[in-house]
RNA sequence: GUCCGGUUCGUCUAGGGGUUAGGACACCGCCCUUUCACGGCGGCAACACGGGUUCAAAUCCCGUACCGGAUACCA
């Protein structure tokens, strides 16, 4: 049988990088069993769910790249069809109606809410002490009739186990004893998730559940409504969680914009990059190569190459060096600095673009001075973003001096002043007749340190001040070259920056 | 509380009876260089603890500690 796995998020925020990497593990194991990847958006807890979320989880997932195959799927969509299988359980004696009325949960902190009454309950509650689940049909029909409204539970046998084998975690246990009563349909008629993830498991023809460890014991009440439907459950892989610096969980309330995938694609990553990060946050092919191809990474990619202890996702709050993973980081940079030119071009055009620094000439005319340009300054590059913003004095009149640049190589030299505007000179009278090339421009330099009796890398650093904005970047040789001898000799008689 | 799971450098991880416990990121140092966040070389740094089993345990077993997850008419 060909393999179907699901990505199947709660459109109530954004994706969460946890998220990601769960639609990432399923959609190349997908593709490394030559099977589907199918999405299903669970958007039946009505209060939460929104459109513009389900748009923003999409979008995530577009700019990764994890296309999937098949229609989407709607889980509210299916609603009559969830309401009709907990009937039929009913029907079956599987099933029993609850006529506790409804408790209001309490809106505060409904998660230290349940974990109190759990502890309350000391863990001597019995899971099975409704008083409606023996209740006669006679009378359950009639209570029903008479409208009296009730939610619909599974019946759960009183001894026994639920076991399944996850392909991660291995042989999981559990005893009847621990697991309630749970509910399958709400008194106002909504299916609840358990119910609406086998149905709709069983209905897309799911045959791998690959998700967080979060639902290790959501599977085994999973496992209990497969019995009872008498349909065989799908193979469980249950994935080791993406914890915070701290260990404790990583949140979207806590830990804010780090954690959503939208950041990293307007902060300047590469989904590429991006992606063979998250691939190797908890899985591992068992080597040591780390650069991945999206191609081999779908190759080598196996459930049993998945870990089983979370992984820290690591960065330092108010640190804006390390505001995120140190490794993403870097990662972005070496695909930054590594990828073909050709590809890094398809990415750069887009964010001069937004810059407003774009012009269509880099495509024809000036393309073999684009090119060549970009290949210089990506060495020092992290994101696409550095692009726009360090690099702009190569495509641009218009930019900023970095005060750190001025203080370093501006300041504290005050004879460049009229200097690098002699300099300015010197280069127009010398290269009037004679290619402004790496070679003739250190010559030229050499010669002009000497009569100043100063040294090189004074004369260079302020250039490069002038010239570039920043203190950072390529040979000095090459950014005079790239730079052009007119905007050159334009920049180095430049005042602005003194002021 | 109860149930479940986990624990190798700061972080991501390799190793699953005999290894100088390997790599990557980060950090530090040196080199290259006109500066530098590129590059090169090097350094720091880990088997949670306690018992067993064994000639031999990071590796197998048990316990403890710690961390995490779940415990809802949320998903």
């Amino acid at each position: 049988m060909s393999v179907r796995v699901r990505f199947a998020p709660s459109p109530t925020g954004y994706l969460h990088i946890g998220s990601a990497r769960t639609a990432l593990f399923n959609y190349l194991y997908a593709r490394h069993t030559g099977g589907k990847f199918l999405l299903r958006i669970e958007d039946t807890d009505l209060a939460r769910s929104t459109e513009e979320s389900t748009r923003s989880i999409l979008d995530g997932l577009a700019w990764l790249e994890l296309n999937h195959d098949e229609e989407i799927v709607f889980q509210s969509d299916n609603a009559d069809k969830h309401r009709e299988t907990a009937r039929k359980l009913l029907a079956e004696g599987k099933a029993y109606r609850d006529f506790t009325p409804k408790a209001e949960p309490n809106e505060a902190n409904v998660k230290d809410t349940i974990k109190d009454r759990a502890r309350a309950n000391q863990g001597e509650k019995n899971m099975r002490d409704n008083p409606f689940r023996d209740l006669s049909v006679e009378e359950s029909d009639a209570r029903a009739e008479a409208g009296e409204p009730f939610a619909i539970r599974l019946k759960v046998a009183e001894h026994g186990r639920t076991a399944f084998d996850d392909a991660v975690y291995g042989i999981q246990e559990r005893n009847y004893h621990d697991t309630e009563d749970l509910v399958l349909l709400r008194s106002d008629g909504h299916p609840l998730y358990n119910l609406a993830v086998v149905c709709d498991d069983i209905e897309m023809a799911i045959t791998h559940v690959i998700r967080g460890q979060d639902h290790l014991t959501n599977t085994h009440k999973q496992v209990l409504i497969y019995e009872a439907l008498g349909i065989t459950p799908p193979t469980f892989a249950h994935l080791p969680l993406i914890m915070a610096p701290n260990k404790g969980k990583l949140s979207k309330r806590k830990h804010g914009e780090v954690v959503s995938m939208t950041t990293y694609r307007d902060a300047g990553f590469l989904a590429a990059a991006f992606r063979n990060f998250l691939a190797l946050l908890g899985w591992s092919a068992s080597e040591e190569q780390e650069i991945y191809s999206l191609e081999e990474l779908v190759q080598k990619f196996s459930l049993e190459g998945i870990h089983r202890s979370n992984a820290v996702f690591n960065f330092t709050e108010n640190d804006p060096r390390k505001w995120t993973d140190d490794k993403a980081q870097w990662m972005n940079a070496e695909y930054i600095r590594t990828m073909p030119v050709e590809d890094l071009l398809r990415f750069v055009k887009p964010e001069l673009k937004a810059a407003k620094l774009w012009r269509d000439e880099y495509e024809d005319d000036d393309r073999e001075w684009f090119e060549k340009t970009i290949n210089l300054i990506r060495q020092r590059f992290f994101t696409l973003k550095d692009f726009s913003k360090q690099g702009r004095a190569y495509f641009s009149e218009d930019y900023d001096f970095d005060p750190a640049a001025i203080e370093k190589n501006l300041s504290k030299f005050p004879d460049l002043k009229t200097w690098l505007p002699e300099l300015a000179d010197r280069f127009e009278a010398e290269f009037a007749d004679k290619p402004y090339d790496e070679e003739n421009i250190e010559i030229v330099v050499k010669a002009f340190t000497e009569e100043k009796d100063t040294k090189l890398g004074v004369i260079m650093n302020g250039a490069r001040t002038l010239l570039t904005g920043v203190a950072v970047g390529p040979s000095m040789l090459s950014v005079f070259e790239i730079i052009g001898l007119d905007r050159t000799i334009m920049r180095l008689r430049s005042q602005v920056a003194w002021t």
